[in-house]
DNA sequence: TTTAATTTTTAGTCTATCCTAATTATTTAT
DNA sequence: ATAAATAATTAGGATAGACTAAAAATTAAA
């Protein structure tokens, strides 16, 4: 259906495609993807000819409702395999990414809806990200993050904004994970940083790590 | 490491070279691979600059020891992937082969070791070949097929020198599987076809079929 | 608003793997 | 032992996807 490369972009103008209002750049791709922009222009043009993609020259691309739906199939694949790694290999949350990114572009619908069985449909994979369902369907939820609080709140941790190997790294370190409870202490202005409890324990925490942390508010303690 | 192209060059010439004695030639890998001859020179030169087979222009080729190491490496995991598939994700034994032909190429080290212990170390497949274990071990047993057998043997099926979907598919119609039990009723010279009793039952199978299962034969009923 | 800086696209290469057609080596048959 | 048949290799071309360098379009600055 499509090559490795294609279902790449593909899933790259996805997770673009959210964070940019109107389209996402030629720059901004061959920046994320680590290709030449000439290789990207190339290749959009391609996508276009294929109907997966809005690409007007000059003004970037958005997917098409096609397009859309074999990204997120492929990020179904991709985080479901990343939750069998971890939940039945013993994979930690760090050493998933690469091998999740080879086992997204196996081509059989069969694996994936028996995956996804097997595992017992689970909803989110080890980094809090959803999993779509098997129709496309992600349920799209606002997400707070930690660097939005204020002294006294409580909250729980629901996901990861960067979910880099050096920083999920650092978590674990930190014993910072899913379902973490955050107390927040205090709120250092003048950097941004914020001293909060988890477990009895202080910890100080930098403007760069909490804005990369997502939670859910607590109403009480 | 290696590009899946030249896995399956490996994969390959290790399958064939166990069927012709001296080396493989370039025509009986370009028909089993289904690519042109002049390709598969190509790819037998590239092999060969990187010390992974023994190439004697116009003399066929064979695996050097790394070769053969990394040979082994791939039929392990097509193994062990087919295993997961039948016995987790409920793929039936007619229906593994192509997605296995893909898994078997992902790149992780660890990911092999932990299916392995997460499948329990099987020492077979769903059809019965055995899978080499992590330093590439292949327990070599002499297999005898069902074509050899004579009037009045009793044997157990142990597995298939075929292992295409529709010869798959014929066995399961058939119900012939690892493990049935065959009484050999009459043999017809004429044709090499053969009457067995499986299960109370009577049955005639061609030259082609017999030819195409091994077993183990029974001391006893 | 015209120029300068930046971004994007086009044009032309490179590598891997496949192909066809032509050539050369080996094997088989007379 | 030589000619005919078969098999293998070389030569040259195609495609996908990357790249560099040059050209064109857009955006920012004076």
């Amino acid at each position: 259906m499509f090559t490795t490369s294609e279902e790449n972009y593909l899933k790259a103008i996805f997770h673009l495609q959210t964070e940019m209002e109107g389209g996402v750049s030629t720059s901004r791709l061959s920046e994320f993807m680590e290709t030449k922009a000439a290789s990207v222009t190339e290749m959009l043009k391609k996508l276009a000819d294929k109907l997966l993609v809005h690409y007007r020259k000059y003004y970037g691309v958005n997917l098409t409702e096609t397009g859309e739906k074999h990204a997120l199939l492929i990020v179904r694949k991709h985080r479901l395999w990343e939750y069998f790694l971890v939940e039945r290999l013993n994979f930690n949350w760090d050493e998933v990414h690469d091998v999740a990114e080879q086992l997204e572009h196996i081509k059989s619908p069969k694996l994936v809806e028996e995956l996804d069985r097997f595992l017992g449909h689970p909803t989110h994979d080890p980094h809090g990200d959803p999993i779509p369902d098997a129709k496309g369907n992600l349920p799209q939820t606002a997400r707070v993050k930690l660097s939005q609080l204020r002294e006294g709140d409580f909250a729980v941790c629901k996901g990861f904004a960067d979910t880099s190997s050096p920083f999920l790294q650092y978590l674990a370190k930190q014993r910072i994970g899913l379902n973490t409870r955050f107390e927040i202490l205090a709120l250092e202005s003048f950097d941004g940083s914020m001293t909060v409890r988890i477990d009895r324990e202080e910890k100080l925490l930098s403007k760069m790590v909490t804005e990369n942390i997502y939670v859910e508010i607590l109403n009480e303690p």
